[in-house]
DNA sequence: CGCCCTCGAGTTCC
DNA sequence: CTCGAGGGCG
């Protein structure tokens, strides 16, 4: 009884084709619903079950008034067409470092001897493990009991999948606490995956009922497990391997194979490949047995991955911005295909990169079929690197370049972003010419220009040039930025090329100047009255915001998420950034200036052979009349003070706040937003928030990079020099010059151990 | 001044 | 996910 879904537009049905529509969706979903509880061979596809409760809801949104008691929106278990809801990781989910090469394991393994101060000798043990294809997710047992299931989703929030987890047998509801009793909170998390077995059965049922097959046992566990109805994921042959862990309430152990065998005890899968290993050598020589067995395995892995052992040196180790320090994944190598290079197209970016993309005759390359790939810019065609160095060298050593209609090797660069490598000079056809990388825009036809040392030609079109607008746009509405909930890339897209949206302001304008029209006009496209209302809320929910998500949003360059966060939290209020950089603008202006005369004066000084007078040349030109303004000094200085923004970053934000059109267009746009002042970093309770420490000396319980990341973990700030900003002076042995000047300047000095205790370590 | 790490920007497919 | 570039440290 498959039924396909109607094909007349929702906008265009009448009330009684509504509401007969909806009987039938409602007859239809309820018998698939049955055949899913009561056999394992459901009647409908999975993609045709989907598209008819898609169907139903969008006619329900539609006419509101004929929803039916019986709807099948409403049924348990079956969460609307919002999706999943989100959920907050009360720790986030790291993703990891890579490693491609053994000397890349002997790099990481030195990194972390050096970061901890041990010697090369001393004993270190590491636990490796493959790492499985699969999808990540979290598990949270409150006393035991599982209450939350979550996807990785950004790594800080995830998508709560509770129902569709309950149904994999792998996944416990109750642990078991005769081992040892339940913690409070036990976060578990691992990966879902599904076996090569299962995979090829269940390809094999969706072929026999003309259902949609998967490529490959990863999306088909993903696709799996994000299934809105839980029942579809309960008849899907899904399993679970646990290897770490998010909140606690209690340690698990104190070691990471300590930790797995507690959550083997407490009731979950762990791989059974999982070892110690002594050293760099031995995680190697295990790589290669694990790469031996791959094939025999079952289920896909791509790598292994090795974790320190010891809980408390993982704790010391800490984490970078998105990956832990003690912690990397070893990959196997990427699977390779050939096939034809179609064409080059240039895609322009939101700061008016010219992107070459290749248009590939289509082919699969692990598992997907691959039919873009990326060509990274104008050297990369050619076979070289940023430098001018050789990157992909003919039998002679000379580079070669890329054109169309070559046959070219593509991969998946860490088997997502698909990449091409190599060519084959011996398929080369006679007719073939060399790429000629355009120098205008393609979008608008303004000058496309490449500045000196920069790999990137950019259009300078600016906002004229409708695919920066459109770029910058969709860059405004992202996640990161003002996040507005039915206001995604494609609807930016129609709203400009409509007319109705040009810049960000627009968007807070539109209803009052289109309301009224959008409802009618928009039904076409798939727009009705309550999705034109509910954008509109979600547009006003969003007037009001916070500081960091705005100034990311501005979309400037040098300016990105941690930069604006580092902003807002610097300056707290809008008001005292527009001043700030208002005032600085002197500065910088004549820093650039500055900057322009050091590069003439080493040309020149290159040319007559002799040095370049560098400090004199800077110098000369900030005593040039009219001179700064001293409070522009200062404001210049308490920016590039700010740690994470040097002169570059810097001057891009001040000039391009300070830009007229640029800033008109700013001016609209805060005019229709209630900014959120940020928060004073949450360290309430620190002794040293909001204080300035140097450390100097030899440091003997830690290393410096720690003593940093620990500082600042409690809110105050770690700079290299002392200055009469400085409030303390961490001094240890071997301390010189720093000391002196700090004892001159009356600061607090105290060695490590004064500064353990005072920081509570 | 050179090295290392982090951040920004651009990218593909589902 | 990767590359290039910016920033900070030795």
């Amino acid at each position: 009884m498959a039924q396909k879904v109607a094909d007349k537009p929702v906008g265009d049905l009448t009330e009684a084709e509504a509401r007969d529509e909806l009987a039938r969706l409602a007859e239809s979903l309820s018998q698939a619903n049955v055949a899913y509880h009561t056999e394992d061979a459901p009647e409908i596809s999975d993609a045709e079950y989907d598209a008819l409760k898609q169907r139903n809801i969008a006619i329900e949104d539609r006419f509101p008034a004929l929803k039916r008691e019986d709807s099948p929106t409403e049924q348990v278990g079956a969460p609307l067409a919002e999706g999943f809801s989100k959920v907050r990781h009360a720790v986030r989910m790291m993703s990891l470092g890579n490693a491609f090469e053994a000397e890349e394991v002997k790099d990481f393994d030195g990194r972390i001897r050096r970061y901890l101060g041990m010697s090369q000798f001393a004993e270190l043990t590491y636990t490796a493990e493959p790492k499985i294809d699969g999808l990540s997710l979290s598990l949270r047992y409150e006393n035991g009991t599982l209450v939350q299931a979550a996807t990785r989703g950004d790594g800080t929030e995830g998508e709560n999948v509770t129902a569709n987890a309950r149904t994999i047998d792998d996944i416990p509801q109750q642990l078991d606490g005769a081992a040892g009793g339940l913690p409070e909170v036990l976060e578990v998390r691992g990966e879902v995956y599904m076996s090569h077995a299962d995979f090829a059965a269940l390809n094999e049922r969706q072929a026999a009922r003309g259902g949609k097959s998967f490529a490959n046992p990863r999306n088909a566990a993903a696709g799996s497990l994000r299934q809105l109805d839980a029942e579809i994921t309960r008849a899907r042959p899904l399993k679970f391997f646990a290897y770490a862990w998010g909140e606690l309430s209690a340690p698990l152990a104190e070691t990471q194979m300590g930790a797995i065998e507690r959550l083997q005890a407490l009731g979950f899968q762990t791989n059974p490949l999982t070892q110690l290993c002594d050293g760099p050598d031995e995680m190697i020589a295990h790589y290669r047995q694990i790469e031996e067995q791959r094939a025999t395995l079952g289920y896909d892995i791509d790598g292994v991955v090795y974790k320190v052992n010891d809980l408390a040196l993982q704790g010391r180790l800490g984490f970078r911005s998105t990956t832990p320090r003690w912690a990397i994944a070893h990959k196997f190598p990427a699977e390779l295909a050939w096939t034809r290079l179609e064409g080059i197209d240039i895609q322009v970016g939101r700061t008016g990169a010219l992107s070459p993309v290749a248009r590939l005759t289509p082919v699969t390359v692990g598992g997907v079929v691959v039919s873009n790939a990326t060509l990274h810019n104008e050297d990369y065609i050619a076979g070289r690197d940023a430098k001018g160095e050789v990157i992909r060298p003919d039998a002679e050593g000379n580079a070669k370049d890329i054109r169309t209609g070559d046959w070219v090797q593509v991969y998946r660069a860490g088997d997502v972003i698909p990449k091409v490598a190599d060519v084959d000079l011996s398929k080369r056809p006679e007719e073939a010419q060399p790429y000629a990388f355009p120098h205008v825009c393609p979008e608008c036809g303004s000058e496309a220009i490449r500045e000196e040392g920069d790999a990137v030609r950019r259009c300078t079109g600016g906002l004229i040039c409708p695919a920066q607008a459109v770029e910058k746009l969709k860059h405004f509405v992202s996640r990161a930025a003002f996040d507005i909930d039915g206001l995604g890339a494609k609807q930016v897209e129609q709203f400009y090329r409509d007319g109705w949206v040009k810049e960000p302001a627009d968007i807070f304008e539109l209803k009052a100047r289109y309301g009224a029209g959008m409802q009618q006009l928009k039904n076409r496209e798939g727009w009705g009255d309550k999705s034109a209302s509910n954008l509109f809320d979600a547009i006003d929910e969003r007037r009001k915001i916070e500081l960091k998500r705005v100034l990311f949003a501005l979309g400037m360059r040098h300016v990105g998420e941690v930069v604006a966060g580092d902003l807002a939290k610097h300056y707290l209020s809008w008001s005292a950034m527009i001043e700030a950089v208002d005032a600085a603008l002197p500065a910088a202006e004549r820093y650039r200036k500055a900057e322009a005369a050091v590069e003439d004066e080493r040309k020149a000084a290159a040319a007559e052979g002799r040095r370049a007078r560098i400090k004199e040349t800077q110098d000369a030109v900030w005593a040039e009349e009219p001179t700064v303004p001293a409070e522009a000094k200062s404001a210049w200085n308490d920016l590039v003070g700010i740690d994470g923004i040097g002169a570059t970053v810097a001057v891009s934000l001040v000039t391009s706040m300070n830009q007229e059109a640029e800033r008109a267009s700013i001016d609209r746009l805060v005019a229709h937003l209630d900014i959120q002042d940020a928060e004073r970093p949450a360290t309430e309770g620190s002794p040293v928030a909001g204080k300035t420490v140097v450390f100097t000396g030899t440091l003997e319980k830690m290393t410096r990079a720690e003593a940093k990341a620990r500082a600042e973990a409690l809110g105050a700030k770690v700079s290299g020099s002392v200055s009469k900003k400085t409030d303390i002076l961490v001094a240890g042995p071997g301390a010189g010059s720093k000391e002196t000047k700090a004892r001159e300047l009356g600061i607090e000095i105290m060695d490590e151990d004064a500064w353990l205790a005072l920081i509570g370590g």
